[in-house]
DNA sequence: AGTACAATACCCCAATCGGGCGATTTTTTT
DNA sequence: AAAAAAATCGCCCGATTGGGGTATTGTACT
């Protein structure tokens, strides 16, 4: 029996999630709110498993609230919801570890998965929030290198490039790996036409970029 | 109409992803291929616009072709299907670039969806597969600076160091902001101060690290 | 045996950089 | 109005860099 906790402002919609946990079996209400006012007490009374949280209303909204519960209630599972999908308060609430995200306009059924899923450790999201959470994580993880791209640096060069990237200069590289401070130099230039750079920032920021080290 | 083409090295199956699309308004089936090979070929001739990609194939399977798809076809949608969702190649395939990524054992209804929503620009995942990159998202967006982690950089120094980060040199950066070289130099060397390190690569490199760009 | 490549090393030269110093003028804050 | 911070510009010096050569060695592949 999974225990839901309802923060919702709008009574009529409020009603209608309790109605639909109440109708449901493995579903139970254990409380339904108008506001986020003294939270911590709500929760404590009602111990629920799963809150379902209206993120746009009057004084403290579900973004802010979010942390809040998280931090206070880890083992509580948090389905935010709202009528918009294009607001960059997803991104606030996703990071204050929501579990999930869906829309106002999903079907009771949808629902009721969503708030299941959650239950279960997954993350039910809307395609829309899904598609905008992966772009970010694409900018985290990417770019994959077929040979051409790998510019072909030879182990030396990776491991001089490597050095740079750790704020080496020149001279100290060439102390630390042995070899004299013009063996580097050589090594450094053809890094360089090797990369398309021509100045040693230049050259750390593609291979951090492009994680070349 | 969307155009469908189909990477599925099991008989049976990709027949019946065949049927589905076929059997689908708005949907239908471009091309269908037991194996990645010349993938360039197959889309260019077939010209899909998403490509239901078996994760698991004999041969180069979807993880290594699909960074090729989306470097080429860059217009290109991929939906990766898999019968596991617990295998970090779905983090391979995500960072690669898929779009989506769903389980074989998805009701074809489900299936038809997820192309649809591809076609739009969503990302349908399964919950599991959501609610793992959520908590990879969660560790990277957070780094909250406060004051002392910002370093105290002023707006200026901050559009220099962006420059600098850029890989343009002091000399390029001062035309740019319409400055002289030595003024740069000036904010330049304040920036090294700021930030505790001795040269360029060191700044662009704790720069990035620390997302002061 | 010959070729190709990586790694090593050195030379020269001009440009740039890093560090230290001081200075003026806005802008912002108090 | 006074004080603080930010932005601007300049000069000096020595070290480092970027770009151009050339050359030797050892290893790997043919």
């Amino acid at each position: 029996m999974i225990r839901v906790a309802i923060f919702e402002d709008n009574k009529l919609m409020r009603n209608a999630y309790e109605a639909i946990c109440n109708g449901t079996p493995g579903l139970m209400c254990c409380g339904a709110f108008a506001d986020t006012d003294d939270v911590s007490f709500k929760i404590k009374k009602t111990q629920p498993d799963v809150v379902l949280m209206d993120i746009e209303m009057p004084g403290k909204d579900g973004v802010s609230t979010t942390p809040y519960i998280i931090k206070h209630f880890p083992e509580v599972k948090i389905l935010i919801q709202t009528v918009f999908d294009n607001d960059d308060k997803i991104f606030a609430a996703i990071c204050a570890g929501a579990s999930g995200y869906i829309l106002k306009s999903t079907t009771p059924a949808r629902m009721v998965e969503a708030i299941e899923q959650v239950h279960d450790g997954g993350s039910p999201m809307t395609p829309y929030i899904a598609s905008r959470v992966l772009k970010l994580f694409q900018q985290f993880a990417p770019p994959f290198k077929d040979a051409e791209e790998n510019y072909a640096l030879s182990v030396r060069e990776k491991e001089i490039l490597a050095l740079m990237t750790g704020g080496h200069g020149l001279p100290a590289i060439a102390e630390k790996i042995f070899v004299s401070y013009e063996t580097v130099r050589t090594h450094v230039k053809r890094i360089y036409k090797k990369l398309h750079v021509a100045s040693a920032s230049a050259a750390v920021v593609k291979a951090i970029r492009e994680k070349l080290v």
